[in-house]
RNA sequence: UGCCGGAUAGCUCAAUUGGCAGAGCGUCUGACUCUGGAUCAGAAGGUUUAAGGUUCGAGACCUUAUCCGGCAGCCA
């Protein structure tokens, strides 16, 4: 029972970084006396892992501090957006789990009322229409460390700019022939603020409005406008708008209107990859990768399909942490989350990846038995499944060495290893191709191993995963690697460009084998080919060819010993 | 020669209002195992960018320097 009037959220119980400190200061202070934050994408492009980020921090904000969340479009710009994106990002943005509920907004159904606060600058003498070409803008601003002149339009008065600017609504002038600008200081060391354009004319069709506009905000206008009528309280953006700050600020307060914070935090990096729209389109145009979901991208469509579980992002994005400063994180990293996450949910199978034929020379011929194996041992209620065992199998050929290297536990000739759930086994023979290549191998089975245990207790070094040959389904299997070979793709030699550093086995596909209860299940199934990796199931599969995609290798010890050795 | 940020272990981050510099990942050892996986245990790893100042006491506050990043779209 509570004395008090209102529920105190308890801070305590809230994660500690710069941004919830300060949110906790706000409301400690009485500056804000709730939460509410909001994820604005422009629908331009895909969503990457940098933007899974700024999802987080948005939407776990929001949670933490019991606050609201909107998603809203910031569609300023007919020119670069496309339903296409809206309906991507919606998807996105719904997979990694953030819940707008029916908070979903578009800063272009605001235009009315954005229009209707720029005539109130026009009026008050804080904004003026400009006459200057582009070119002549930009020639007029200055530079980093010389002020800027003013525009020969800037005094004009409120009624001639009332009357200007609203023929520029009304359609009159052509694309580019006239500005809105704020009235602020041409010789302000912050270049954002030597009188910023608030209007463009684009008679340009928008992908919402269609084309009852032709004069389009700009970002710095619009944006703090977006967040003042959503009733937003922290605007959380990246650390590029810091220095647009005093601008944000400036519109507010010379509108004397609901004024939210903004606060920055910096962008996502990681490791061999690149993270920007731009780049992504060089890529899939460059045919380097296939198509925006292409699971060697860090699009977020592209990490669905490789296999990743929304989870696994949210767990790297808390590992990765908050602070102000700038950082490239190890891809190693979002590679463990993944590991982490799969190991505990996806279902264990046996599949071979280069699959070598072994004849069990002492095994009835025709005969088959089904053996019990365990679905997830992290996970017992997911219970078991039978595999068929019989003469001829396929193992992995990398199990198998003619001349074993040192502290080599697997199957080599004379050698005794246990085939997963099924006999322990020991090879006799091989066969060699023309080549001189191991094409099969032959071996005998001890019956008295049934299930992989031996009743008079001695032991084997190694388990081999395997599948029937006469029961397996074939498989295209895509191995997945870092696009780039270098951490940071940029590093390059005098002359080279990024592409140079693209790695050429980023993609391996091989022909392989599963165990036939893999047969029927939907794309986008996950399973752990047991000491393979994580797989899931690709869309490109169809009833009678299965395609799968390497999610991630499992932590592998003996390519670590292998290496070693060189 | 401008303005705004930032700098703590290999990487990412912690470190109550100034009070014994810690964690995760990675690395290395070892244990265990019907996945050489998982798991468990242990270890190494730091002049907190530098110099000065304030203080009984500084990673934190002040000054200066260095390095890194951002800013001159009618993009966001």
């Amino acid at each position: 029972m509570s004395n008090t009037d209102e529920p105190k959220v308890d801070f305590s119980a809230i994660p500690s970084d710069f941004i919830r400190d300060a949110i906790k200061q706000d409301l400690a202070e009485g500056r804000f006396s709730r939460v509410h934050t909001r994820f604005p994408p422009e629908p331009n492009a895909y969503l990457h892992i940098g933007h899974a980020k700024a999802v987080w921090i948005d939407y776990g904000i929001a949670q933490d501090f019991g606050g609201l969340f909107n998603l809203r479009f910031d569609d300023t710009n007919p020119a670069k957006e496309e339903q296409e994106f809206v309906d991507g990002i919606i998807e996105d943005v719904k997979w990694l789990g953030a819940d707008w509920g029916d908070r979903l907004f578009f800063g272009s159904d605001y235009f009315e009322q954005m229009y209707d606060w720029a005539l109130v600058l026009i009026k008050k003498g804080s904004a003026y229409v400009c006459d200057l070409s582009p070119e002549e803008v930009s020639a007029t601003r200055g530079t980093l460390t010389s002020p800027g002149t003013n525009s020969p339009f800037r005094d004009r008065s409120p009624e001639e700019n009332l009357d200007l600017f609203t023929r520029m609504r009304a359609g009159e002038f052509p694309d580019g022939s006239r500005t809105l600008r704020a009235k602020i200081d041409m010789a302000s060391p912050n270049m954002n603020l030597r009188d910023p354009v608030m209007y463009r004319i684009l008679h340009t069709e928008h992908h919402r409005q269609g084309d009852k506009w032709c004069i389009y905000p700009m970002y710095d206008w619009a944006h703090g406008l977006e967040d003042s009528i959503e009733g937003v309280t922290h605007s959380l953006c990246s650390l590029e708008y810091v220095i647009h700050r005093p601008l944000y600020d400036w519109f507010l307060d010379e509108l004397n209107i609901y004024h939210p914070r903004q606060i920055e935090f910096p962008r996502l990096n990681m490791t061999y990859t690149v993270m920007s729209k731009r780049r992504f389109i060089e890529l899939v145009n460059g045919g380097y990768v296939n198509g925006y979901d292409d699971p060697r991208l860090p699009t977020l469509a592209g990490m669905r399909r490789r296999g990743y579980r929304p989870e696994a992002i949210k767990e790297f994005v808390t590992r990765v942490g908050l602070t102000k400063a700038d950082s490239i994180i190890e891809e190693h990293v979002l590679e463990d989350c993944v590991r982490e996450d799969l190991n505990k949910h996806a279902a264990r199978v046996m599949g071979v990846v280069n699959p070598l034929k072994v004849v069990i020379t002492n095994y009835p011929e025709g005969q088959t038995e089904e053996l019990e194996a365990i679905n997830n041992p992290e996970d017992p209620s997911a219970g078991s499944r039978r595999v068929p065992f019989s003469k001829v199998l396929y193992i992995e050929k990398d199990d198998f060495r003619e001349i074993p290297p040192p502290k080599f536990y697997r199957l080599t000739v004379g050698k005794e290893v246990r085939l997963r759930y099924a006999y322990f086994i020991i090879c006799t023979d091989i066969v060699k191709d023309a080549n001189g290549e191991v094409v099969e191998l032959h071996c005998t089975y001890d019956p008295a191993t049934k299930g992989g245990d031996a009743p008079d207790g001695r032991k084997v070094k190694a388990t081999l995963h395997w599948v029937s040959a006469e029961h397996a389904v074939k498989a295209e299997i895509r191995l997945y690697d870092n696009l780039f070979s270098k951490p940071d793709p940029d590093d390059v030699e005098e002359g080279q460009t990024w592409f140079d550093n693209l790695n050429p086995s980023s993609l391996v596909v091989t022909e392989g084998y599963v165990e036939p209860s893999v047969a029927d299940t939907p794309v986008g199934t996950k399973y752990q080919f047991e000491r393979m990796g994580y797989f899931c199931i690709d869309k490109d599969s169809t009833p009678s060819r299965l395609v799968f995609n390497r999610t991630a290798t499992l932590r592998d010890t003996w390519a670590k010993i292998a290496k070693a050795q060189g």
